[in-house]
DNA sequence: TGTACATCAGTGAACGCGCGTTCACTGATGTAC
DNA sequence: TGTACATCAGTGAACGCGCGTTCACTGATGTAC
C-alpha cells in the first residue's frame, strides 16, 4: 500500500498517464490530448512522461490499444456466443454504443495520426479483425463469401458508429440510435439483390 | 483579365483561400490547415483572409461544402441513372475511390471539429442524405424499409471508405480495393438473414 | 545491520515553433456631383 | 471630364498561448558486500 500523496517517484507514472489521457480524453476530445496536459493531469512534471513513452505518438498508441481491448470485451459482454443473425445485431449495437459512449476514444483508436506500421496497434487490429470474421461465421455458416461478408458487417457498424459520432445521424435519443442500428441491419440481410450473375 | 501578380487587392481572394486550403489539405493533410498557412499560400498578409472568413471555423466549413459538391458530382458521374443493384455497386465504389483519392479533404468533411449546427454545412449534408435515399429507392423499389436501407446502404460505404483510409484495411492497391468493395456490397446483398420474427 | 554506490524516475529551465486573433493603419476602387 | 470622398480590401506589428522536445540535474531506491 503506496502512500497516497507520496512525492518523486510515483509509483505507477505509466498507468497514470494512461488514466490520464483517458480523462482528458472524456473531457476535452482529443484536441486536449497533449502530452503536457497528461502530465500536468498526473501532477507531475511535463518532462516525466518521456520516461514511459517515447513520444506523444507513443502515448496515443498505447491509448488506443487499450481502447481496443475495451471494445472487444464489450461487444463480448453485449452477447458471450453469438450464433444468429439476431445475435449479431445484439454486437452491432454495441459496437455504436461503444463509440458514443467514448467518443474521443474512439477517434484516436481509428484515427490516421498513430502510424498504420505501429506494432502494438497492428496487433490489436489484426485481434479484432479476426474477431469479426469469427462472429460472422459463427452467424452466417454457410455465407458464400465469409471474408467479405465480415468486411460488410464491419464496416456497416463501423460507418453506423462514425455518421452518429460526426452528427450525419442524429445522436440525440440513444434508444433512437439502437433502433436505427437494428433497423439497418436488419434491412441489409432482408434485402434481397438480384442473385449470381 | 487582371494582371497576372497585382499587388493589393487581389480580385478573388475568397476563392484563392478555398484553393490554397484545398491544395494544402492534399499536401499535408488536415494538420497542416491553419489560417496563416493558407494566408501564405495565397501570397497575402496573415490577416487578410479575415476580410473573407469570420475565423478558422468558417474556412473550414467552406472546404466541407464544396467538397459535399464534388462528392455528389463523383457519384453521379459513376453512374448517372442508377437503377439495379449493380449500378448501386458502382456508386459505392466510386465513394471509396473518392474518400482515397481526397482523404484529408473526406476527413474535413465528416470530421466533428466543424461545428454541427452550421447552416451551410446541414443543407450540404441533407441534399447529400436526400441522394443517397434517392439512389436506394431506384435500385431497390420494393424495399420494405426504404430508410433504414438508405442509411445502411451509406454506412456500410462510409464505413468500406474511413476503414480504408485509417489503415485498418489495405488501401495500397486500388484495384483491389474496388474488388473488395464490390465483394461487400454484394455479399451484404446476398446473404438471407433469419426472415420477419 | 550498515555503508558505498549504481541505477533509475522525476525535475525544471529553456529552446524554438506556429498558431488564432486584435488593432490601428493605408492603399486602391468606385461613386456622386 | 475632373475632383472629393466614402467604402472596402489588404497590411504589418503585436498579443498571448500551449505545444513537443532537449538538457543537465537531483532525489529516491535497491543491491553488493
Amino acid at each position: 500500500m503506496p502512500k497516497p500523496s507520496s512525492p518523486y517517484h510515483h509509483g505507477d507514472l505509466r498507468g497514470a498517464c494512461l488514466r490520464a489521457a483517458r480523462e482528458l480524453l472524456e473531457e476535452d476530445g482529443s484536441a486536449g490530448l497533449s502530452l503536457r496536459a497528461v502530465a500536468r493531469r498526473a501532477g507531475v512534471s511535463p518532462t516525466a512522461p518521456y520516461r514511459h513513452y517515447a513520444d506523444r505518438d507513443a502515448l496515443l498508441t498505447a491509448v488506443a490499444s487499450e481502447g481496443y481491448g475495451e471494445l472487444a470485451g464489450f461487444l463480448a459482454a453485449a452477447h458471450p456466443a453469438p450464433a444468429a443473425p439476431d445475435d449479431l445485431t445484439a454486437v452491432a449495437v454495441a459496437y455504436v454504443r461503444f463509440a458514443l459512449a467514448h467518443p474521443a476514444l474512439f477517434r484516436v483508436m481509428f484515427a490516421e495520426p498513430c502510424d498504420p506500421g505501429d506494432a502494438e496497434r497492428a496487433a490489436a487490429t489484426a485481434t479484432f479483425s479476426a474477431y469479426v470474421t469469427a462472429l460472422v461465421q459463427n452467424t452466417f455458416p454457410g455465407a458464400t463469401a465469409p471474408d467479405a461478408l465480415a468486411t460488410a458487417v464491419w464496416a456497416l457498424v463501423h460507418g453506423l458508429a462514425f455518421l452518429h459520432l460526426d452528427g450525419e445521424l442524429d445522436a440525440t435519443d440513444p434508444a433512437a440510435v439502437d433502433a436505427r442500428v437494428r433497423a439497418a441491419v436488419h434491412a441489409v440481410l432482408t434485402t434481397r439483390g438480384q442473385d449470381a450473375r
